[in-house]
DNA sequence: CTGTTAGCGCTTTCAT
DNA sequence: ATGAAAGCGCTAACAG
């Protein structure tokens, strides 16, 4: 009744295996197999031992069971994206292939622009990993020796613009680019702006495939590729399209490195009259769901998301059996959604 | 050359503190030491140690490190919303507070739906966590009974409606249901709908307040409650607020469990040429960044999401030291923020 | 400040 | 099908 004289709690003396093992009777090693490979205990001993085990209790600890076995059954998930929309998707796809499995997943996020991918990495080979999905900011010669030497398989994952050190799943972004530059020409666009948020290695192929298409019609103006380096969202997009607009008047479509970008710049456009897709074409990334809500919807890239991380947690669970393969790269394709925010002289055009 | 003849890698001898220990000349448990309490030991052998440790690649085993010491540095967030768009906040503020110190974040999905919160606590119980965050979906006794023997501190997060096993950070659902509610009767709505997406613990709050304040009023109508078993996204608001029109076309607003629904729903409502906020008046929940920049912009009920996942991270931390205190509630408030989407009579409605 | 001894809880290997 | 012994890599507790 008297606060703060709480007993401390957190004291429950452990149950190990040794104390299962004494109450039914048998040694730890029996209680261990029953628990971890049943059809090698007698089934009435397997019983018995179970419901003891649920008697009491009883829960492995994994840091033993990691040390003694040098297999912690983890997966670990590293991407400076762990805390973003587009991740989501990603995570479940991961998540779903997962489930069935007695693995476990752990995140990682390896902090925001310094260099130290190497120490995150590092860190999990220490857990003895069961395997590692990787999302890379960077590609260096350095990093991708880290990556070789893993103790345990790796898969890259969203970008296969490169050769992995081992396995990738993911899309080609410089082609997903050109692919939306592309169709923003055949609009009729010709003030084509880029507006992007951060510049890591998925943002510059992109750039790559943009400016090129452009490039080869003599359309590519560096002044109307527009970024700021921080989290993307639906609020920059609007702020990157104000400063578009007010610098370049003329422009007359934006590539969105991203569908709230895309969406913020629809807003804009919403909230100065300029109406879309007649005075401004708009296309985003990712095809994120309300890209297809929106009014007018948006045009976007369709990515694999939940896919890529499903296949990349399967590769992953069937190299942990095999042995090593030869490098594995798996191109899942994107897919360009054309829908209302660049159909200029369609029917009727929602906005302005 | 010849594919499939590369030789297994995944060998590399691990190197172990006693390698360490050996090649600098001194006994493990100083290498130990110099790792960890790097002040209890000479600023000479120090060096020398750190050097070597660099030099060998040593990576601690956190397995063994775990083992030894019962201290995994290990937090556990335990979420049903782990891959939702409004964890990430949270995520990240969980992830600014553990940055700065040696603790590493581990996160779990409880799986949807079935009443395994028990599993999955249990499982986390046995890895020696420092502490556990978690979101509750239901609350009954058993998993109560759970988490206050829990081997760790433990604090829950989001809804502060009821005693918590422990500690306990966010805001109370059933208030902000109704200041989000009265808010749309003051602005003289008066058939007014909710819309949500799942019926965990903190939506059958804000039920409940949004009830209450409309039962004062004689205006509370059941038929006027959709909801549809699923991810929240925009594409489900403006599913349900089809739904909704079309059962009920004298409906003229709605409450939103969150903003994604919100925005579905404003764009159906431009879909149908209904004037927002003139004809239907929209106000979400979680302020999620594009409520501002909708447009128009969206009314909403903001949450610290961020502040949320910081505070208890450092809840946690302050708890891991000292001992055990009488169960703690923190209680971060929400904000009611009006924009255009309520704003009936404004001076200038800009949809319709 | 540095070292010795013991043991964390489990699984491996080898017997039986 | 079951068990005994050994040890995974590290740190706690105590000595010196």
């Amino acid at each position: 009744m008297i606060p703060g004289t709480r007993r401390r709690r957190h004291r429950h003396e452990k149950v190990t295996l040794s104390d299962v093992a004494q109450a039914a009777g048998v040694s730890a090693i029996t209680v261990s197999r029953a628990l971890r490979e049943p059809e090698k205990v007698s089934p009435a001993l397997r019983e018995t031992i179970l419901r003891v085990v649920e008697q009491m209790g009883y829960v492995p600890d994994m840091a033993a069971r990691a040390l003694a076995s040098k297999d912690s059954g983890l997966i670990g998930v590293l991407t400076p994206g762990l805390t973003s929309y587009a991740f989501i998707a990603v995570m479940r796809g991961i998540e779903d292939r997962v489930r069935s499995t007695d693995l476990r997943i752990q995140y990682a996020n390896p902090g925001d622009g310094r260099n130290d991918d190497g120490r995150k990495l590092r860190f999990f080979f220490s857990q003895n990993p069961a395997g590692i999905i990787y999302v890379g900011l960077q590609h260096d010669s350095a990093l991708d020796d880290l990556l070789r030497r893993a103790p345990c398989p790796v898969v890259e994952i969203m970008d296969v613009s490169h050769a992995p050190a081992e396995m990738a799943v993911g899309i080609d972004h410089r082609l997903a680019a050109e692919a939306a530059t592309r169709h923003l020409l055949e609009q009729g666009y010709r003030r084509i702006a880029m507006l992007g948020a951060s510049w890591d290695n998925r943002s510059k192929r992109r750039l790559e495939g943009f400016q090129s298409v452009l490039e080869a019609e003599g359309l590519f103006d560096p002044s109307l590729v527009l970024s700021i380096d921080s989290y993307t969202s639906v609020g920059l997009g609007a702020h990157l399209l104000d400063r578009l607009l007010s610098d370049h008047p003329d422009a007359d479509a934006a590539f969105c490195h991203s569908d709230d970008l895309a969406l913020g710049a629809l807003f804009e456009c919403q909230r100065r009259g300029r109406s879309v897709p007649n005075e401004f074409g708009i296309c985003g990334f990712n095809d994120f769901d309300y890209a297809g809500v929106a009014f007018p919807s948006l045009t976007s890239v369709r990515l694999p998301r939940y896919e890529i991380g499903y296949r990349a947690a399967d590769m992953l669970i069937r190299a942990t059996g095999g042995g090593r393969q030869a490098p594995t790269v798996v191109d899942l394709g994107f897919q360009l959604i054309a829908r209302q925010s660049t159909a200029r002289n369609a029917p009727k055009g929602p906005t302005g």
